[in-house]
DNA sequence: CAACATCATGGAAACGTTTCCAGAAAAGGG
DNA sequence: CCCTTTTCTGGAAACGTTTCCATGATGTTG
């Protein structure tokens, strides 16, 4: 159907290695011939394949990227960081969605070795490690947004994260400076395989600053809008005492602030609220949220950059490690005195 | 580096048809050759290489799906619903961004017909028309979301669609029935080359139902934060004798309850606020927003469909149209007498 | 047991490129 | 004007598959 370089070449009269030449920009060719293959090219309406190509010089152009949900707000903004750059380095993108199923994250590290990806970017679940089989094949591989924890895996494998510590670190200590002594925690999954990097921040946080952490404080939940809400609703009703909670994502936040509501406590008189993730709607609640933004965008981006040069080892200074910075809107406020919660 | 089918073939010692045979499924194969092959394809690692297969076959079983901006939540979700149904057709997806810039259009596009994929979705700017080079080609082509509104291109491409006049026009009888009679229209590009279909479906019902509709009710912006702002503001002020305001996407939506927070207009007691895609934040906002919701996973799993299928040609009652349906919270009341509104 | 259908297998020719190589033509130097 | 570079060009061999075809080995049927 398409016409194919022979077309071209028979059209114009020429070899195919001219017509290859004049395409691929390798190799010289005088001005007239180049004209002439332009032209027949231009007639039969011609495109390189780059399937011919790939094969040839096995360079696919291509960068696999696999993320939990494209609905994600941070998953879609990782995306967005990713296409932007493959766009300018001329590599197109493959993308994947595993729900955070080690199951089909196998299934699409297989897809992206059987095309033959020049990398992959992958946001792993965590549990299990399909993506390491890139690094015995010599295809360079990137985390982003979080390393699995197997040992196996993740050692040296580069990666690109949010500086989650110091972001939750940073929001416990905006909150204890707030006077806030019964901070509750909304985490990541129950008896999740991986130790929770900022539930871990979250306890070294709030003990460094001299606050008793009390396990109680800690609920955990699945990544899911209803497992977040069950999460929330527990720990508000089984700890009355709190007078702040940080949601270690959009999902938890999402289910506190309508837990608070549910409850009737006033945000932030009764009840203080912070989050992960500073997402659109951050700004639109009422008050509008405290968040720790992630430079979701600027991860994406700069794997991507990592991934196409072909990276395969993680630095010496460890991951990259990106700034968070904590947003500042209406939803914390001073501590209520003992009085104040009696009254209400 | 990887092994191939040639390496798999020596080092069980059989010919390279049968490994492919194997790994194929096509034609028979003596199951002790088969367990042979098989072990060595596991010894080496072998992975049957998809350039190859595609070179050969002419099929590369990737689906080129272009948004504006994968960062938007319809967008993101029309990506969800391609993801979804490529996984259970065994395709896999190429994703590039378009920003709605044709220029931007035209590369992807480009991009696409190299990578020679099986089959292109596209959500189109509506400005010039990249994409109909594809039916030319012989490669399915199916819009989402919007078809380019140039009579060459969007004649007779397949396309899955919400039924946007339907929508809007459930919004705006639903504000009518509140009482509400001078409704504001927060809608698409100013002097868009596209006539919006959703205005025209606005100017319609309202029509339709004997409320005089004057020009000063719509205000136009591109989607932009900064644009949609611009133009709910200017709206809002010049026309404060608005009792609700119906916007034609999730950003002016946004705009609308922050200009309308800027203003000190109560939500719904002062100003009734309504807007087209129901995403997560608008259950999350205070109060809960109306909204009209439009199946755009759906639309995304039905247009890969047929993208898939070699669906080449629009069907004969025309695109394929999904319900919307409206989702009434609460930032929709009875619209204010006039004695309430002097008061305030 | 002959004749024949079926099955399992390997060789070889595509598929559309790139690239090495060698030859031809043009350009430059004496 | 001849010899040496340089520039331009085409043939042919990959790249990793699938698939057609021919061949030999099994069964099957009368």
């Amino acid at each position: 159907m398409a016409a194919t370089i022979k077309d071209v070449a028979a059209s114009a009269g020429v070899g195919i290695a001219t017509v290859s030449r004049v395409f691929s920009g390798a190799g010289a060719v005088s001005p007239a011939t180049r004209e002439r293959v332009l032209a027949a090219a231009r007639d039969l309406d011609y495109r390189p394949s780059a399937v011919g190509r790939s094969l040839k010089t096995r360079r696919t152009g291509g960068l696999g990227l696999a993320v939990p949900d494209v609905t994600d707000p941070f998953c879609a903004d990782v995306v967005a960081g990713v296409l932007d750059c493959a766009r300018t380095l001329g590599q197109h993108v493959l993308l994947d969605a595993t729900l955070g199923d080690p199951a089909r994250e196998a299934e699409v590290a297989d897809r992206f070795a059987e095309q033959r990806v020049d990398g992959v970017i992958a946001l792993p679940s965590g549990i299990g490690d399909p993506w390491s089989s890139f690094v015995r094949t010599g295809v360079p591989l990137v985390y982003v947004g979080r390393v699995p924890s197997c040992r196996d895996g993740g050692g040296t494998v580069p990666a690109v994260l949010a500086d989650d510590a110091d972001g939750i670190r940073s929001a416990v200590e905006y909150l204890v400076g707030l006077g806030h002594r019964r901070v509750g925690f909304l985490g990541a999954p129950a008896p999740g395989t991986p130790p929770d990097v900022r539930e871990d921040a979250f306890r070294a946080a709030l003990t460094a600053l001299g606050v008793p952490v009390d396990d109680d404080l800690v609920a955990r939940a699945r990544p899911t809008r209803d497992s977040a809400y069950a999460a929330a609703a527990g720990l508000l009703q089984r700890r009355s005492d709190l007078t702040a909670v940080l949601a270690s994502g959009h999902l938890p936040g999402e289910a506190a602030v309508l837990v608070a509501r549910e409850l009737d406590l006033r945000v932030p008189a009764d009840l203080s609220i912070a989050m992960v993730d500073d997402i659109a709607w951050a700004e639109l609640a009422d008050p509008p949220l405290t968040a720790v933004n992630r430079p979701a965008r600027d991860i994406g981006y700069r794997a991507c950059e990592l991934a196409a040069r072909g990276a395969t080892r993680r630095g010496p200074s460890g991951p990259v490690l990106l700034p968070t910075e904590l947003i500042v809107r209406g939803s914390c406020g001073p501590a209520p005195s003992r009085r104040d919660r009696a009254r209400h």
